[in-house]
This record gives C-alpha cells, structure tokens and sequence, in this order.
DNA sequence: CGCGATTTGTGCACGTCTTCACAAGCGCCT
DNA sequence: AGGCGCTTGTGAAGACGTGCACAAATCGCG
C-alpha cells in the first residue's frame, strides 16, 4: 500500500488534459497488461481481444475491458485491441515515456541482485546511482555504475533529477535512507526493508517483503492441511480438476 | 493475487476445529502486526493498545481491532492485548509453529541474495534446498547449501518435506519450473519471475514483480507532476493540501 | 464497593472492486 | 445493402473492505 490521495478533489480548474484519475486496483494491474502485451506484440500480434488479453495477464476479461475503458476505449468493437496503439495508451498513462532515474540505495546482498537486473531499463526505469554507507563497498564497480557515498546523494541528486527511490539497507537504517531521499526532493520510495517507513504526505511508498509473502503462503499451506479430510487419491492429481475458467491458461496465448 | 479457494463450496464435511476463514485482506496484514509485535516485545513491551500496534504497523486502530477480532478476542479491554499471548495466536493462525521447508529454483543473481538472505529463518521458514539447472552452478554452497541440478527435485522433495517453493528463474523457464515444483506436490508457489503462472486449483501462487512496483511509483509520480500545472496560487502549493489523518507516523512506536 | 478512565469489540454506513449480462457498434459475407 | 456474428463498453447488483462511533468490559483508585 502506499500514501492516498485526497478522493474528492474538488473540479478545481480542471483545463489539465485527461487525466481520468484511475482506479487504484486498476492501476496495479496496468502493468500486468502491458507486459502480457509486449510478450504479444513480440510474437507478431497484431490485435488481440479482451478475452484474449485477459487470460494471457491473468484476469477476468470483464474486469480488464472494465480497466481499460476507464483509459478511454481505444478498442474495436466486433475486432479487439490494436497492440501496439494499446502499448503507446498504457505507458503514456503510466508516465513511462520518460526514462525515470533510480536510485539504489544500500548496495549489499540484494541490492547487488537489482543492481544486475536488466529488467529495469526494459521497462522504462535507468538506475542513475548506488548509494551506500559502507566506506568498504564505495568504489565498487557493479555493471558500469561505481557506488557512491551515501553522504554523496543531494550532489547526484541535483544533477540528475531521481525520480524514485530504492531502499535495500538493512531495517534499522531504512527510515534514515528515506528521511534522505525525501529530503534531496524524491517522492516516490521502494522499500525492501521489512518496517513501515514514515514519510510526509505527498511521498509514494511501496512496500516489498519477502518474508510476508512467505507467511501469507503459510497461512494458505496451513488451512488446505486442516482440510485434509479427503484421502487424496494417491499420487498423481496432476492432470485431474477441469476447474473451469478459473485460473490461468495464458500460455498458450503467449507462448505459441 | 493468487488462486481462489471455490468459494460456494459445499457443506462437505465440515466438522474441522475451527479455522474462522479469515478475509484475504486481514491475512496479508497479520504478517506485518506480527512483525510489530516481535519488535515491541524485544523492546520489552509486555502488553499494547490497539492503537499502539496500528501505529507501529502502519494502519488504522479500527482496521486493526476488526483484524484480530476475527481470529478471537485475545485483548483485554481497558488494558490492551498481551504482546506474547497474541504472538503465539498471529503465528498459530498462519501455520508458522511448524518450521516449513523452503525450496529455491534458480540461484542466479537474485536466487543468490535470497539464498544468503537470513530474514527466512527467523520468521519460521527453513531453506531446505537450493536448485538450478545450469551444471556450473550445481555443487556451490551458499550458506551451508549445496546447489542440487533440478533434475534432483523429485528424490530431495521425497526426503524433506517442501511446503513452498520459490521461483527465481528467468521468465521462460518458470512455467516448467511450476510444473515440476506441482508435480513433487508443492502446493504454494512464491513467483519472482514476470510472467503468469499456470496451475492447478489447489495451488497457491504469489507473485513479487519488481518492475510493476517500480510502475506503479510511476503512475503516481507522473500524476503528481501533471498537477503542479496550478501556478494559480503564485508558488508553494508544497504543503497545502490537508488531506486528512492518511499517512504514518508509526516511527515512535518502534524506532524509539 | 462503586466510579471513572480506558480500551476492546462490533453494528452500521459508506466507498471500492468485481462480475454478470447485454445493448451498441463494427466488419465481413452474401 | 443488409444481415449476422463477434467484441467492446457499461449499467447494475452484489461482494468485499474500511472506518466511524459507541456500548460493553475491565482495571485502578479512592
Ligand atoms: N537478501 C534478500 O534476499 C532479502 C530479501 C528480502 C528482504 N531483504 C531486505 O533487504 C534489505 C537488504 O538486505 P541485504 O541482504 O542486502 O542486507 P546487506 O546487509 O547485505 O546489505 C545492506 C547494505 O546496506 C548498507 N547500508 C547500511 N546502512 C546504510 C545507510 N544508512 N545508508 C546506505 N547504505 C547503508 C550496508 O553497508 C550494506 O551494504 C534488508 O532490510 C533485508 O531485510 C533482503
Ligand atoms: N535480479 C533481480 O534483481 C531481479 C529483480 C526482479 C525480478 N527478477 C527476476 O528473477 C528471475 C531471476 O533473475 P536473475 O537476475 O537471478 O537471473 P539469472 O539469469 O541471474 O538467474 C537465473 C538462474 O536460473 C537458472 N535456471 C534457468 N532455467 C532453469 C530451470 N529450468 N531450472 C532451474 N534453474 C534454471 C539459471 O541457470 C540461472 O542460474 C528473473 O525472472 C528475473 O526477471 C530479478
């Protein structure tokens, strides 16, 4: 989750573009779309249906001509989604045909798995810096980038402008970290470290914790343990449930 | 999101003790409470109001209050909730008394930090093996684990007893990755991979996508720019905006 | 022993999200 | 040109989640 913004804001002058105030559930699944899309355009289509595009993200079709619409149709009755046109929609409304700057900041176990992650500048978002505390890791070259000091982030910060950033220290340094990033301008923060960062209105948090995941999993493991009832027919179950539309079987939407 | 439990499921057989089937939301916030609650007791804390642990946990008192009524009042009114008592409740209800074996696939740049990561154990979770399926990497040993070839799944999942399995492989292996986990009867699937799994009912799959994070920061950071078109107000529209109680200021709380 | 201060547990109203179901629109084929 | 099948976009209903506000319960103290 991350900080709110007021609801009822009032129509005060309302001349900007379009900006049609999203749905935050919506929003979490744009992504989600455009990735299945690229995965799309990438094999040739050219069009691709609600229904279609749905089970390739994981979805209801219902609920993404529902997210969709409230971008403003760009679809074709009786044909579907043109890809590409759809792709440009979803990243304009994203903001990601800017390439916004990152900052890294703590530079250790994780932090040097993302650092070494090309799956950012793919999808819009170039690391501009790594920042860390330790005078021992400063210097270190990690893919063309050289880790900074951490004392180092308002001057990089007043050349490049960091639009988001990124903490991967350990929890008990985490709200320092974001007391300065909010302080050399930034307003969006991605949090690794598992505790709650306080941040004036105004800064975006988003929280990811591995260990919450885990836990949430657990709780699942366990209830489908108590109900363990059934003898459960042997070994291999594998092939067995139909189950209907439920779940997934984006594959071969993707794949082939 | 993960797959649905059938939610109209019949009376079958329903004489389990008493699991009150917990609402999904509720679920995905005990983790965190119960992280609050670990750091209020190593500060000696021995009981905690409602509104001291919603602070400490980043919600609303009320939210909090509801939560924890759902899994049977264990608070005292006029006093608060005894810190230990409610511990042992959290970690009871999501199955975290029993330690639940952990498997990791794919110790690449990522699997690594997870593998040497020692948040897992001291929350409950053993990582109990480490695959992949390039020979170079078979045979290191990270933290005390040898990495096994994939092909070695089936006989160590037969030996321990994996509860969930962690996907860290790139996107095109991590459907047949799934596969296998399903096939050796893992039924909870933790998907660091940006791609939809596919999976039979019954099987739980959370997924952690960095790069949707880091969108949906965006979203909302392009948003914030687009509003700064009001000059109207000749300047620092910085600090208006009341907005309400929203944020955080859960650091008293924990930090000091 | 009773009273007031305090805090839990929850009924209720409200907002958000999901899902169904179908009219409106589009292209193709005859 | 007209009809037909397909697909979008959306109204409406229901499920779910949230937060207020307050009665019920408990403790401590005089
Ligand atoms: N490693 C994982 O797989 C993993 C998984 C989930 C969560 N996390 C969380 O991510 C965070 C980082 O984990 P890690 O394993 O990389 O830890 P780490 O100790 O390996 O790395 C932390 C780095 O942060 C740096 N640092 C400390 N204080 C700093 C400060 N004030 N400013 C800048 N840098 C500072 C340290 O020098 C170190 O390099 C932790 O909060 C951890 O709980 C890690
Ligand atoms: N590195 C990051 O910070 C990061 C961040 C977000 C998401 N991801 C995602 O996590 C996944 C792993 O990323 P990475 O950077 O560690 O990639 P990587 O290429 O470094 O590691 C992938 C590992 O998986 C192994 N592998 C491939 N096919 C396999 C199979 N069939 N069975 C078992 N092992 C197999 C490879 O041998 C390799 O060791 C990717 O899907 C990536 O998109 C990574």
């Amino acid at each position: 989750m991350s900080q709110h913004r007021h609801p009822g804001a009032p129509g005060s002058a309302g001349a900007v573009p379009a900006l049609p105030d999203l749905p935050e559930a919506t929003v979490a699944r744009l992504p989600e779309y455009l990735r299945a899309l690229h995965n799309l355009a990438d094999t040739g289509h050219e069009t691709v249906s609600s229904e279609g595009l749905a089970t390739a993200a994981g979805v209801n079709s219902a609920k993404l001509r529902k997210d969709l619409s409230h971008l403003g149709s760009y679809g074709t009755r009786g044909v579907g989604y043109d890809v590409a046109v759809l792709i440009g929609q979803i990243e304009s409304v994203l903001g990601l045909t800017q390439n916004r700057a990152v900052a890294l900041v703590g530079v250790g176990n994780l932090g040097h798995a993302l650092a070494g992650y090309d799956g950012f500048a793919s999808r819009g978002f170039r690391i501009a810096a790594l920042f860390d505390a330790d005078p021992a890791r400063v210097g270190e070259e990690i893919n063309g980038l050289v880790v900074r000091h951490i004392d180092e982030l308002p001057r990089v910060a007043a050349e490049e402008s960091i639009a988001i950033g990124v903490i991967a220290t350990p929890a008990a340094a985490a709200q320092q970290v974001a007391d300065e990033l909010v302080a050399v301008g930034v307003t969006s923060i991605l949090n690794f470290a598992p505790c709650v960062l306080s941040v004036p209105e105004g800064v975006d948090v988003r929280k990811v914790d591995l260990a919450i995941e885990l836990q949430i999993l657990s709780f699942h493991e366990h209830r489908k343990a108590s109900l363990t009832g059934l003898p459960a027919t042997g070994g291999s179950a594998l092939t067995a449930l139909p189950g209907g539309l439920a779940a997934t079987d984006s594959q071969e939407a993707i794949g082939t």
